[in-house]
Formats: C-alpha cells, structure tokens, sequence
DNA sequence: ATAGTAGTTTAGAATGCTTCCAAAATTCTT
DNA sequence: AAGAATTTTGGAAGCATTCTAAACTACTAT
C-alpha cells in the first residue's frame, strides 16, 4: 500500500532530480520520472511509456512523451540506444553497459562490463573523440532440433 | 574506358555469383550486382543505390531496390548494418569487422577485427546462440576550442 | 499575490523510410 | 513455345517520429 505522504515524498524527490538536471519540473514530467526514475533498470519505448502513463490513469499527449524521454536524455536523466529495432529505445541504466538483443522479440539484456574485456582499442581517427561505445550480441533462440 | 566485351564478362561474373547464392538473376538484380558486387567495401541505403541505378542510366522502382537488397542479404551476399541512425544501410564487406560511426553524419568507416581484442566475452543466455556482434564507436567531431 | 515571459503541452497534421498490393512482366522448366 | 513460378512495378498504405501553432503552465520580478 502506497500512501498520500508515500507518494508526495517521491514527488519531491523526482522534482529534485529533474531540477538538479536543469530540467523543469512539470506535471507531466514529474509523471514520467515518477515512472522511469525509480532505481529500476529498464529499457523503454515512447509507446509502451505512453501505454504506461494511461494505466496511471494519467492523461498525457503521445508528443509529450517523445519530448519528455528526449529532454530526459539530453539531460542525462536517460541513454538513448541505439542498436535496437525500428523503435527506438531509452535506456534507465546509466553506467558503462552492453546489450544482449534477442533477435526475435527485441528483448534487451544488460551484459555487465565485468563480463567483457576490450583489450585493443581501435585508435581513433584525427579530429573526432569517442562519444560511446556500443557493443550488442545479438541471440537467436537455439533450434531444438 | 570499359569495353561492351569487359560489361558482358562482368555480367557473367555475377549471374554466376547470383545463381551460385541461389538467387534468379533478373535484369534489375544484375544490375545492382554490378554495382554492389565489385568488391568494393561500402556501406549502402536503399535511395542512395537507386540513385546510383538512376546514373547508370537504367530505370528500376526503389520497391525493386528494396526488395533485392534484402534478397541479397538473406542470400549472404550482404550484410545488413542494424546500428545506425534511421536509415537501413547494407555492408559489402561480409568478413568479421566493427564500424567507427559519425554521429554527425552518419559515415562509417570499418574498424579491422585486428584492432580490438575481445578478450573475455559474456556468457550467452541458456537457449541461445549468438547471431552476431557488433560492437559501434560513435564519433563526435572534435571541439576546436 | 500578480503580471509577464519563457518554456511546455497538445492534437492533429506532416514527414520519410519502408512495406504492401495486385496486376503486368519476366524467368526458368518442359 | 507454353506453363508455372517468381519478380517487378507504381502507387497506396503503414508506422514511428517530428512538426506546428495555439493553449497552457511554471518560474521571475514586481
């Protein structure tokens, strides 16, 4: 059970953290982090966070998700990904990560960094500076034959 | 100057190659054969080869494009680029190789597999198998300040 | 508090890449 | 040369995302 004061403290704090972000702290926003921001590490589209935000029980325009998920991002609230699908996704997970993509349904995995070693690195070339680093495994489920 | 002797050989090479991938050698398909199948390495959308086809002075629908640039690639004789921007793009160079990525402009440039050692990889998931890895290093221009 | 202003939200239209469609054309087989 | 199967075609349709311009809301300075 999730009570009045429950939920006011966690309000208080999403607006905390959109602020420190330089990000304004409206209705709507504050919803979504509500949503995304809670700890748990996950990786979302627009739709499925618009679905979300009707089971709420909340009202929001479908565009004001895409602003908000880009805002969040731009913020460094959120990583945008960008291995995935035609859909593009919004990754909760902050720290240094890879992903494994089940080819089928588009499920994402995080591969923790401990579990890989890039030894070499390619060398960079003149003028540019690495601005991430992607690296995706992509699974087929095994044919049981 | 490329003789109508060298464009007949040529066309043969890739009829054979086409046939050889299982794939019908149709008028358009040869045509982008000859455009894709030279053995340059390169990274290409849809509109872009069919402008290319435009060039040659040659007409074909950009459904067609589309159509056998898959065919190719589920032939094996490319290979589909799933991490960049919005665009679909096919890759040449069907060896194992990572890409560098202009995130201005969307270039890729191929990263040898010489150049990173993946020294320890993560375990793949009970009931799959990997289909590919891809690792990405998108590039920002480097601020001149 | 209040008014002003800068930033946001909104619904729906617009965009752009890609796929679908059903008819016409082409390729392979016999 | 005829038949069967596959491809091509142009245009329509689909879909995720972005754009638009008007209404609204949050902050700031009064």
């Amino acid at each position: 059970m999730t009570s009045t004061r429950d939920i006011k403290a966690e309000e208080h704090r999403i607006i905390r953290c959109l602020k420190d972000a330089g990000v304004r702290p409206t209705r709507q926003r504050v919803l979504i982090g509500r949503l995304l921001l809670d700890g748990r590490k996950r990786h979302v589209g627009a739709e499925q966070l618009y679905e979300e935000v009707q089971t709420s029980g909340q009202h929001m325009a479908l565009a004001t998700v895409y602003n908000c998920l880009h805002k969040f991002a731009d913020a460094g609230l959120l990583r945008q990904v960008k291995n995935v699908g035609d859909t593009v996704l919004f990754d909760t997970n902050l720290s240094e990560h890879y992903h494994f993509v089940d080819i089928e349904t588009g499920a994402m995995v995080d591969i923790s960094p401990a579990d890989v070693t890039l030894q070499k690195m390619p060398k960079i070339p003149d003028g540019f500076e690495a601005e991430s680093i992607e690296l995706t495994v992509r699974l087929r489920r095994k044919t049981t034959s």
